[in-house]
RNA sequence: GUGUUCGUAGCUCAGCUGGAUAGAGCAACGGCCUUCUAAGCCGUGGGUCGGGGGUUCGAAUCCCUUCGAGCACACCA
């Protein structure tokens, strides 16, 4: 379904035509001056100094054509040369029916579906999630919803961080804790053990306590470098270790990830790259892609533009290990033999950016990525304390995730307990829902690239532009279509009809601009243009349930416009919490 | 040091492909519940858009400069 801005600029480029004017002129934008318009078009101003003339004068002109036209109620032309333009209430009706009738609300799907891969999430397996993995997991959740709502082909990976020292260290202090199990025992050759010899707490107590001790043990730490490097070559028992290690940190990661309505596609790891390296390094060597520098191995990827010096990008380490770099560009050669995507867009820390750019020119130069195949470095900022740096728990430490949860889950559960109404097991699951809008809400709502604070008090206090005002818009909706309902009468049946006052046509010129704010936002990736949008909408939702009675509405056919057109906010309001990864209770 | 991002109300943030009087929320103050959920609505006060210069009919937005903050700068991930 066109979008209203570009059906109304489409007028005015008709009617700038009409005077000998360039089309172009006609673009329509929602107007800064609600006092005076709904919508502005400038093209006058621009268009005076081409036709060198006065814009004033060809904003009168163009006026004059579009008084023909029917689109519109009214159209003025003011000085310096703005036209101003309100649209016409059978216009505005139709456009509404026709959007309360198509199922996607509006929105067209992408003419050609694009397969797109998301890395995001990327936790460690050897530790448990703590607040610096929460941007990741919302963020690329709802890149993800918006790219499959625009009717892409969209797979979210979680990519783990499973490779590496990490492991190595994991398995070193296992060997000293538990010394006689098979895993070490060289000369076993029989079966390993289906169950995990640790459970997921012990798992993680053991990686902090390894890590401590190899920053002082300068033995115990090349033990773990050398198991690093066995589990690499290979190592039976080693690899059946990490097999375990794998296996109880994924079952708790799916749990926690589940509590935030988080869901990837793959679980794939920087593992499942490795077999990929050998061949890599092979090629970039033999197309001479890659060099020997100070004993490393590296790939040139400066250009003449760059502002600053861009460092080779590394392959191997000198001691021939690989490394971050081997991994990514390994993954993005599976990626592209699996799945042939057009795009990858990594959701990750803003401060990996120059990782990411060496990444990408290298896989670009080298011919790993096809050309039309895009990169896309999503990255995010901090999330940080009332006191503008990083958050942490009140002792200090690296606030777990479960628990941060668990905290807002509480303070909601005390708010809507006060309700009466509503049961124990009701209420748990209403601030588990409200929670978890708060949370997401509170992130998305900023721009992904800009640090931001997470303020707990400001996220529980529920007033103003959060998830939980716009959760309470969307159940005071259903509350109003309930009562509807069990007076007999059906939601879905009545039509949208001519706006009666000034709110109902702003609720619905509100509505009209659905379509164009998940594209504007898919687009440019950006979550908190959808929040930005439906917090409008709930605003505009409020006053208009303000100034009209609904249910009380006597004249029928006007009443049942109001509710088609209340059910008409409930759903856009309900898809955006969709796309931004939430949802909303029967009531609170 | 080099590069990069940012600096908008007391606080937290929008707005930035140049347009009319720079917007919200919180906090402060004042109204509105016998009537569809007051987690709401209406109103008041609060700004040298870090400073300076430039381009333009017109700049928070573009360019330059300066001050301040964050971040990144090959053998970690």
């Amino acid at each position: 379904m066109k979008k209203l801005l570009d059906q109304i600029t489409e007028e005015a480029a008709k009617a700038f035509e009409a005077c000998g004017y360039a089309g172009e002129y006609g673009r329509v934008t929602l107007s800064n001056r609600p006092d005076l318009c709904e919508y502005q078009c400038n093209g006058g101003l621009a268009a005076a100094k081409v036709y060198r003339c006065a814009p004033i004068q060809i904003a009168e002109k163009v006026v004059e054509e579009l008084k023909k036209s029917s689109v519109f109620q009214e159209a003025v032309a003011v000085n310096p040369g703005f036209i101003n333009l309100k649209l016409s209430p059978d216009f505005v009706q139709a456009y509404l029916q026709k959007m309360a009738e198509d199922v996607r609300l509006g929105c067209d799907k992408a003419e050609n579906p694009k397969t797109i891969i998301i890395d995001y999430g990327g936790p460690n397996v050897a530790k448990p999630l703590h607040v610096g993995h929460l941007r990741s997991a919302i963020i690329g959740e709802s890149v993800k919803r918006l790219g499959r709502f625009a009717g892409h082909k969209v797979i979210g990976d979680i990519h783990l961080g499973d490779w590496g020292l990490q492991m190595g260290l994991i398995i070193t202090e296992l060997k000293y804790r538990k010394p006689d199990l098979v895993y070490f025992d060289a000369g076993y050759t029989g079966e390993y053990p289906k169950e995990a010899p640790f459970t997921i707490s012990e798992l993680e107590e053991i990686y902090p306590a390894a890590s401590t001790r190899s920053k002082e043990d300068k033995a115990y730490k090349e033990e773990a470098m050398e198991a690093t490097y066995l589990v690499q070559q290979g190592h039976r028992g080693y690899q059946a270790v990490l097999e375990h290690i794998l296996q109880v940190s994924v079952a708790d990661l799916k749990k926690n990830y589940a509590n935030l309505n988080v869901e990837f596609d793959l679980w794939k790891g920087e593992s499942d790259a490795q077999p990929y390296i050998p061949d890599l390094t092979a090629m970039l060597k033999e197309k001479g892609y890659a060099y020997e520098s100070e004993g490393a191995l590296v790939v040139d990827v400066k250009e003449e533009t760059d502002t600053k010096e861009v460092p080779p990008c590394m392959i191997l380490k000198s001691d021939g290990a690989s490394l971050y770099t081997t991994t990514d560009l390994a993954t993005i050669v599976e990626r592209m033999k699996l799945y042939h995507p057009d795009e990858i867009i990594y959701v990750v820390d803003k401060r990996q950016e120059m990782h990411f750019v060496q990444v990408f020119r290298c896989a670009r130069k080298t011919g790993l990525v096809e050309d039309d195949t895009r990169l896309t470095f999503l990255g995010f900022g901090t999330m940080n304390g009332k006191d503008g740096k990083a958050f942490k728990t009140r002792e200090g430490g690296v606030m777990r995730l479960e628990h941060l949860i668990a905290d807002i889950n509480e303070e909601m559960y005390r708010k809507i307990a006060d309700n009466p109404e509503i049961g124990e097991d009701e209420a748990r699951e209403t601030a588990r829902m409200v929670g978890l809008s708060a949370i997401k809400y509170g992130d998305l709502s900023n721009q992904a690239s800009k640090d931001y604070i997470f303020d707990m008090e400001r996220f529980t206090s529920f007033e103003g532009n959060t998830g939980p005002y716009i959760l309470y818009t969307i159940v005071r909706i259903k509350s109003i279509l309930h009562k509807y309902q069990a007076m007999g009468l059906d939601p879905k049946a009545g039509r949208i009809g001519v706006p009666g006052n000034e709110t109902q046509k702003a609720l619905m010129l509100e509505l009209a601009a659905f379509n164009a704010a998940v594209e504007n936002a898919f687009e440019e990736l950006a979550p908190h243009k959808i929040c930005a949008y439906i917090y409008e909408l709930a605003n505009t939702f409020n006053k208009f349930y303000h100034e009209n009675k609904i249910l009380g509405e006597e004249n029928q056919e006007v009443r049942d416009s109001l509710i088609a057109v209340s059910l008409l906010t409930m759903q856009v309001l309900e898809t955006c919490i969709d796309i931004l990864g939430f949802e909303a209770p029967k009531r609170m």
